[in-house]
DNA sequence: CCGAATCCTCTAGGATACTG
DNA sequence: CAGTATCCTAGAGGATTCGG
């Protein structure tokens, strides 16, 4: 889901860039709740494997959406936390999770 | 972007199940303003092929967020409405408009 | 512990041509 | 006009191994 501008100009399709990858907004919604190690998410997230993890994550950096601290410690620690852009897609992520509740995952 | 049952319950990727495909947003918004003919969905959207329209098409209706109408003339005629699913869809879309341009289009 | 490096699979999406 | 029917390709995503 990189940027590309052959597209149409539409709003709703330019957010779903920076979210659309398959782990994205499991990820950013995972971040809500505070700064993460990555062990922490790919724990979290037991079906992603470790490169695809780094992959996303990269992307997200690259988008500004979050932010990437390193320790150079051994063993090595790096945490990630959302940045302010990141934080502000709060209103969308609470939209999509209602929506999700009512229609999808209490539907079955 | 077919519902797999592999994933994780995050309410907030099950939304993105449903909207997440390349157009999928892009149709769903124009046909926010009313039945549309599916002639008038490809002319909006010029850089979309007739076969993926038909298949962005077919999902949509597949999961409920959209109705089809075929008229049995000739030359055929073909409308396509948001359903009740669909049209409950506006918070989440205002939402991810407002982010968009606020962080994507009027950002460049 | 984190993630770079390979290699591989699968499918969403695209180009083109044909039909009732 | 509104689709099917083929064929094709890029790249997202996955499995595994190696290294600082």
């Amino acid at each position: 889901m990189t940027n590309s501008n052959e597209d149409i100009k539409c709003p709703v399709a330019s957010t779903l860039k920076f979210i659309g990858g398959k782990w994205k907004t499991v990820i950013l919604y995972y971040l809500t709740s505070g700064k993460k190690r990555f062990g922490e998410i790919a724990v979290r997230i037991p079906t992603i494997s470790r490169k695809v993890l780094t992959q996303q994550l990269k992307e997200l950096e690259r988008d500004g959406l979050i932010f990437k601290e390193q320790y150079k410690e051994i063993p090595p620690r790096v945490e990630y936390s959302l940045t302010d852009l990141g934080k502000s897609l709060n209103l969308v992520f609470k939209e999509m999770s209602n929506w999700g509740l009512e229609n999808v995952l209490n539907k079955k």
